[in-house]
DNA sequence: AATCTGGAAAGATAC
DNA sequence: CGGTATCTTTCCAGA
């Protein structure tokens, strides 16, 4: 048996004093850092608060028995978030936002209960309530600090990162359901001007009558609208601090790395400062799969991870190393920072009224992390296009889900629906060049969205943003937006709006077109990854992290007053211009499950099959997990943060930990210097390589026998095509079957059961009459469970791993939940041990069906 | 002239 | 640490 070697990646001290160049003018940073350099230039300071190091609001703790405070004329609310209470529901989303512990004041080891974490409230607290429980909240009371006295280089205690390092999860995730419950506009300290009113908000729109279906959308996760389609159609962007060179010809626009943390002479804006995401994290691409999530093939690893991940908020100082935050180069330029009052905008405005359009300004500078995620840069007079006449929606839910929710593609009799998927590949466009078009459908059309059941005559607003790809719960994309194309060939009307960090296109669906829209406006943008891994909080890598997902969602306005969201998402498309020649790419096969005799052939479709493409099979590896090193070592090797499973003697998980650290300047190690200090984490087996036939855009191979043929329940095992050393697909799954079971086509019952058919591996295995990656959530059985406010806020974190990521150390046992039950079988999905993909098993079933009560108080 | 596209050079990063 | 392979990002040119 072979095991997978931990995950490098994550175990590699990488770059704890990257030089990460300085967002660009020019570059995507434009668009979603804006800061007058006078303010800018006091960036680094979270002055509001020098008793918390970590921004308050990245945690919204509420205790369990404090009320949420909805904002003050916060309009019924989307979901619970209005219930008041501190309802479960934010419980789970509020709260996973891990924050900021103190500063550092040195490499440390901190662990903590996650039980305790578990008790911040909703995020609905006000920022000031929200000081008056971070003692309790923001660091549990079992927290226990191991300095590590050999370090000495720390990082910036605002750059503390909670994220984890396992998961690509981006912590401030652009609308992270953190963020989306704390897109209020409260007065707080939070808002302090040292968050620079760069932005202009909403208002700024001319667009502003455009159809506000989704106006509060806008609003809540988005502190400003999108400029204007093409990041770089702006004028203002090239002329903020000087019109880039087209190239980056110095050593200026490239990473560079050090070994101490010095700047580059070369840097102009200068300072680098170790990076707080030095863990690399990896994002689920066809080489990382094993070395993440299945690496943890514990169930209770992989829901620990779940909820670590999702949270990882950041200080306004996290992530982005303080010293990087630094001020424009150049005078601000002449930007009217226009700040309307968002009054402006009829139900979709939250309590900004409470604020001079400054502070509304900040508000949703802040809400947006804008300005905490990049360096500062000025904000460009951006200006949508002459709004389009069409009649808004009736609904002005201030609290819509955040987009890193998993919602499900149908209730009750709606049915959001993807008619024509786009193509496997699209070659994104960079900032720097000019836009590549529409994504396109295979057939050469465009994809079609459809909403099926909906038969009133109130338009609604379709929402698109460009999701991951990778094998964790669907989630904005980092490192890609969607690009709003206009032009005489497109014929959809649509929409720019930022949702937090992501951009969303919002694209009419009107009855008389049977609520049915061709995405012919659609394209997609890559970001440079130096600078999203920039980005405050960021924890993702771009690095061949190319696959996305165009997320479609819908939200209905129901009797009840309250949304009904829906969402499903396309399949992979691979957005590099390599790999889309190059990597194989599976897009569906034959079957989905055989008995473990094997022996049948499987019909793989997809592209870029070659006659030597082979077919390796492999199997999760019982979940053990060792330290090899103590936990202080692993620290040093871990980099800014690492999370590791305790496991005892006999390999059985007892708790998470995760660790905090930050890595000496000094003691830059790389991965391979330090193998001993890697996590050992058995992953995969292969248990079978088959050379496949290849054909045009097919791949037949042979199903190998599983190696234990005595199996009593299917057993899901994964599988990928491989065209060389670093040329291989993303993982599909497929499941065996035990023997005596007749062969029966395995139609998932349900989304449980399709997770396990399915797995997580959202990535394009699709011929199958429902595509995982398309089903985000176990669809509730009526529509009213199917309101927002009925889901848990942070599906990913499993039914056992409820406590949210809060502050850093987190410790708990699991032991006995997780992983005693997770050992194999159906649980299997809802325990973790799969990759939690954008996919059912990372939900609580329990909240889909039957919600805890708290859940669905109605508004 | 502007927009798409495909291709590939140059530099960065991984192995 | 150095060489090579990959990957990312930018530039070029033709449609």
């Amino acid at each position: 048996m072979v095991f997978a070697e931990a995950d490098e990646e994550q175990c590699k001290p990488e770059m704890p004093c990257v030089l990460r160049r300085a967002p660009r003018p020019g570059s995507h940073t434009e668009h979603y850092s804006y800061a007058p350099p006078s303010v800018s230039s006091a960036l680094p300071l979270p002055v509001a608060h020098p008793s918390l190091p970590g921004p308050c609001h990245d945690l919204q703790p509420s205790a369990p028995g404090v009320p949420a405070l909805p904002p003050a004329g916060h309009p019924l609310g989307y979901g619970g978030a209005v219930d008041g209470g501190p309802s479960g529901y934010f419980l789970s989303s509020g709260n996973n936002r891990p924050n900021g512990t103190p500063a550092l004041e040195s490499p440390r080891i901190e662990i903590t209960s996650y039980l305790g974490l578990h008790h911040a409230g909703g995020p609905f607290l006000h920022d000031a309530d929200v000081e008056d429980l971070l003692p309790s909240c923001r660091r549990s009371p079992s927290t226990a600090t191991l300095p590590l006295p050999g370090l000495e280089a720390y990082r910036d205690p605002s750059c503390l990162s909670p994220a984890s390092s396992l998961s690509s999860r981006s912590c401030n995730s652009e609308a992270s359901s953190y963020e989306s419950g704390h897109s209020y506009p409260y007065a707080s300290p939070q808002t302090s001007p040292w968050q620079s009113p760069c932005v202009s908000p909403k208002t700024t729109d001319p667009e502003e009558a455009f159809p506000r279906g989704l106006g509060a959308c806008h609003l809540l996760g988005s502190p400003r609208h999108s400029p204007s389609t093409s990041p770089r159609a702006s004028v203002t962007e090239e002329s903020w601090l000087g019109a880039r060179g087209s190239r980056p010809t110095s050593p200026c626009n490239k990473r560079k790395y050090c070994l101490n943390g010095s700047q580059a002479p070369c840097s102009p804006r200068g300072s680098p400062a170790p990076s707080p995401l030095g863990s690399r994290r990896v994002s689920g691409t066809e080489d990382t799969w094993l070395s993440t999530t299945t690496q943890y093939t514990s169930a209770a690893i992989v829901a620990a991870i779940n909820a670590l991940t999702t949270d990882g908020s950041l200080g306004p100082g996290d992530g982005v190393p303080t010293k990087a935050r630094k001020t424009a180069p150049e005078p601000a330029p002449p930007v009217a920072l226009k700040v309307e009052p968002a009054g402006d905008e009829p139900g979709a405005t939250p309590p900004a009224s409470d604020f001079p359009p400054e502070d509304f300004a900040f508000q949703h500078l802040r809400k947006g992390g804008f300005c905490e995620q990049y360096l500062s840069v000025p904000q460009a007079p951006y200006q949508w296009a002459k709004p389009k006449s069409l009649a808004p929606v009736s609904y002005m839910s201030p609290s819509l889900p955040a987009l890193d929710w998993q919602l499900p593609s149908h209730s009750g009799p709606y049915e959001l629906q993807i008619e024509v998927q786009p193509k496997s590949h699209h070659r994104a466009h960079y900032e720097t060049e000019g836009s590549r078009g529409a994504v396109k459908a295979s057939s050469g059309g465009h994809p079609v969205v459809q909403l099926h059941g909906y038969l009133e005559t109130e338009p609604l607003m379709l929402q698109l943003f460009i999701g991951t790809a990778d094998d964790r719960l669907l989630r904005p994309h980092a490192f890609y937006q969607v690009h709003r194309i206009t032009g005489k060939t497109v014929s959809t009307t649509s929409h720019e709006a930022v949702l937090s960090n992501t951009k969303v296109l919002e694209i009419p669906l009107l009855p008389e077109n049977n609520m049915r829209a061709i995405i012919d406006c659609a394209g997609i943008l890559k970001l440079r990854n130096s600078d999203i891994e920039l980005r405050k909080g960021e924890t993702d890598i771009g690095r061949k992290n190319t696959r996305v997902r165009l997320v479609f969602r819908i939200h209905i306005p129901q009797p009840s007053g309250r949304m009904l969201s829906l969402q499903v998402a396309s399949n992979p498309i691979e957005c590099s211009q390599r790999s889309a020649q190059e990597l194989p790419l599976v897009e569906g096969q034959s079957t989905d499950s055989y008995p473990v005799v094997g022996g049948k052939k499987m019909v793989l479709s997809g592209h870029n099959f070659l006659q030597d493409s082979k077919v390796i099979f492999v199997e999760k590896a019982p979940a053990r997990i060792f330290l090899k090193q103590p936990i202080q070592y692993l620290l040093t090797c871990a980099g800014s943060l690492q999370q590791a499973a305790l496991a005892d003697p006999c390999g059985h998980l007892h708790m998470w930990l995760e660790l905090k650290a930050s890595w000496p300047a000094s003691r830059r190690l790389r991965g391979r210097e330090s193998p001993q200090t890697r996590l050992v984490f058995p992953g995969v087996s292969e248990f079978g390589i088959r050379r496949g036939i290849a054909a045009l855009n097919s791949l037949v191979v042979e199903i190998p026998p599983f190696r234990n043929q005595r199996i009593t329940s299917p057993v899901q095992v994964s599988f990928y095509v491989c065209n060389g050393k670093r040329k291989r697909s993303q993982y599909q799954h497929f499941t065996y079957l035990p023997a005596n079971v007749p062969m029966i086509k395995m139609e998932p019952t349900d989304d449980f059961e399709s997770s396990l058919a399915c797995g997580p591996v959202s990535q394009g295995l699709s011929p199958l009459p429902r595509p995982c990656y398309s089903q985000q959530l176990a669809v509730p059985p009526d529509p009213v469970s199917c309101l927002v406010a009925g889901f848990a806020p942070c599906p990913q974190r499993s039914p056992m791993m409820p406590a949210p990521p809060s502050t850093s150390p987190k410790l708990q046992d699991l032991s006995s939940v997780a992983y005693t039950k997770g050992v194999s079988g159906p649980s299997l999905g809802h325990l973790g041990l799969q990759p939690p993909a954008a996919d059912a098993p990372a939900v609580q079933p329990g909240s889909a069906e039957q919600p805890p009560p708290a859940l669905l108080q109605p508004q």
